[in-house]
RNA sequence: GCGCCCGUAGCUCAGUAGGAUAGAGCAUCGGUUUCCUAAACCGAAGGUCGCAGGUUCGAAUCCUGCCGGGCGUACCA
């Protein structure tokens, strides 16, 4: 069923369209500032009346005369200068949540899109020879999220893990395992090997003429397809993509081969790419690289796309040597997309470093008319991950924080406390917990922040059992699944009451404060994906737990008499699934029985 | 220099087209446990929303200037 907050708005803009007789007037229905305004309140009076002169509050009466929103609401109230505020009755809210209960498709009664899209997203993108470090945690799981919620509305979403296996450092990648078997006669290579080899030719490169030659023949070799030269490299791609996929897994991200189309898949599109871009006369040579200039549609440079002297900024799709570079790759990327993945959108998760790079290169696409206009490109980026020093965060060496190890680390912390707080339990399950607290933790600090902000990282906040945090949350719901074990020990049939369950009981506060938030679940999912934004989800979800604590804590449940346990049987359990569903379903979060 | 992002409680952060008295959590102080997990709940205190103007019924939010921080700015990705 549609968000409540959508069919008020369409109602309310209908009958201001009534009213005034003007086309699309937006009633701007959002949810009430303050819970004595009531539930929800409508803003959209105002500008309108000072469009057309009038006085506010009398458009709003006659609005509200022109209204029926008695099956959902209260009579609206009109406040202060033309707010119309909207309260929503008992006996709505109870029935939305029964149909919520009786949902044959388990989807809690949202809706899936008007119209599926086909839409690719773009992230991770972890490199060859190297370990993903906490650069690729934001892009991953964020990519991963909106993967989510677009699956969850029924899109056709088509994930892309670009990857960094082409390129210049390609030749040195295969001359360092080169090397390594050349070395040994029993190679044991893992990642980490292989990283350090990678980092020793970089660096002895710098230094040996006769080195960086070698490294040129190999990268040259590479190019040419050469069958040695292509097994070192396919030897290096499945050694640092099969750590990848572990830590996917890991992670609780979706990743695996199939989604694994990188750089190299990209490069015989190149030299068309350029030769396209010539031909349509957009390419042009400026100190000896072949470059595109984005200009508007009066031929004028676009704004903004500037270098340090004021000149027109390029995006070089050829260097004066004759390399490709990330722009031509991306380029290449975004025709393939279009025309075999045949995507209505394309979505890129990276950091907001590269902001100006994507503005150019979608400037470029659709000059080249690659993209039509119908077709939307997004760059969802995002701010760093930050050491307690405010710096962005690295060892104390310098180094970049392996990501597996960062992983580790909140497990084993997640681990110390499971040990403090839940001693008996046995050690399989300790782990168990520990593992989803300890990456649920990770992921859900990132989620809940601000995407397009830096963040702060610390174990101890995001390890936290107050606040806006995963173990919370996962507390909640342990608490939650643990009335249901507690029912089974006294012979309540849950089950039994809540599949009878016809009408609600709803009389407490806190009840119907829980009851009304249950039922908001879908406008948060909408609200998050709209802006692709994470925290508007983990928002909804921290309100929701803070919510059922409220009611856990003032109204028993299996000790409630006969008249009032369904009602509140059915409480928790839309409750315990809808954090469920938020955490495991749209997260990618854990979610634990006991803890 | 130019462009983009940011500046909100002591700390970490929210603030969903410009809406009503700016919200959480941590830390601080005080209270709640014969009762379904106290890893919880309730309360108190804490603010010139960087500064100064402007736009209007109304500004943390939009515009201008300034101060402070980050990032980017032609052959890396």
């Amino acid at each position: 069923m549609k968000p409540t907050i959508v069919i008020l708005d369409e109602r309310i803009s209908a009958s201001m369209v009534g009213v005034t007789g003007k086309a699309d007037c937006e009633a701007q229905v959002c949810p009430a500032t303050d819970p004595k305004f009531g539930d929800y309140q409508a803003n959209g009076v105002m500008p309108l009346a000072k469009q057309l002169k009038t006085d506010p509050r009398k458009l709003a009466e006659k609005v509200v005369e022109g209204l029926d929103v008695s099956d959902i609401c209260e009579l609206p109230e009109i406040a202060g200068p033309g707010f119309i505020n909207l309260r929503l009755k008992p006996d709505f809210v109870a029935d939305r949540l029964l149909k919520i209960n009786a949902d044959p498709q388990n989807r809690l009664d949202i809706a899936k899109a008007e119209k599926p899209e086909t839409i690719v997203v773009d992230f991770s993108g972890p490199n060859i020879a190297k370990q993903m470090h906490v650069g690729h945690l934001r892009s991953t799981i964020i990519g991963d999220c909106i993967c989510r919620f677009l699956e969850f509305l029924g899109h056709n979403v088509i994930r892309q893990n670009h990857i960094g296996d082409w390129g210049l450092q390609m030749g040195m990648v295969v001359y360092a395992l080169e090397d390594v078997y050349w070395e040994q006669d029993e190679p044991k290579l893992n990642l980490e090997i292989l990283e350090q080899e990678y980092k020793r030719i970089v660096e002895l490169e710098k230094e040996d003429p006769e080195i960086a030659d070698k490294v040129r023949k190999r990268t040259a070799e590479l190019q040419a397809k050469e069958p040695l030269a292509m097994r070192y490299w396919r030897e290096a791609c499945g050694i640092t993509m099969s750590e990848c996929y572990r830590l996917y897994v890991m992670m609780g991200v979706n990743l695996s081969t199939i989604h694994t189309v990188g750089e190299s898949f990209y490069k015989d599109m190149l030299t068309d790419v350029v030769e396209e871009l010539k031909k349509k006369s957009l390419a042009v040579e400026s100190d000896g690289a072949i470059c595109v200039f984005p200009v508007d549609s009066t031929g004028s440079p676009q704004a903004g796309f500037k270098n340090k002297e004021g000149e027109p900024l390029p995006l070089i799709i050829q260097k004066s040597d004759g390399a490709y570079l990330y722009a031509t790759t991306d380029l290449a990327a975004i025709r393939y997309r279009i025309n075999e993945l045949k995507a209505d959108r394309i979505i890129y998760v990276t950091d907001a470093r590269q902001k100006l790079h994507f503005e150019m290169l979608f400037a470029v696409a659709r000059m080249a008319k690659w993209v039509s206009d119908d077709i939307e490109l997004s760059h969802v980026m995002f701010g760093s991950v930050l050491g307690e020093d405010g710096a962005p965060l690295k060892t104390r060496s310098g180094e970049n924080v392996k990501l597996k190890e960062l992983l580790d680390e909140a497990v084993k912390q997640a681990r110390k406390v499971v040990d403090e707080k839940n001693a008996d339990l046995p050690d399989d399950e300790k782990d168990r917990i520990a593992k989803a607290v300890g990456i649920g933790a990770v992921k859900y600090a990132d989620f809940s922040n601000n995407r397009t902000s830096d963040y702060v990282f610390s174990f101890d906040r995001m390890l936290a059992m107050d606040g806006n945090t995963a173990p919370y949350m996962q507390y909640a719901y342990a608490r939650i699944k643990s009335i249901g074990r507690k029912a089974v020990d006294r012979d309540i049939k849950a089950e039994k009451e809540l599949k009878g369950i016809t009408n609600l009981n709803i009389t407490e506060p806190s009840e119907l404060d829980l009851a009304k938030h249950l039922v908001r679940y879908g406008e948060a999912i909408e609200a998050a994906i709209n802006d692709y934004r994470p925290n508007y989800l983990t928002s909804y979800l921290y309100e929701l737990a803070q919510k059922f604590s409220v009611f856990y804590t003032n109204c028993p449940v299996l000790d409630a008499g006969a008249e009032k346990r369904p009602t509140r049987l059915l409480l928790c359990d839309l409750t315990a699934k809808t954090i469920e569903h938020g955490l495991k379903e749209l997260l990618g979060i854990e979610v634990v029985d006991q803890m």
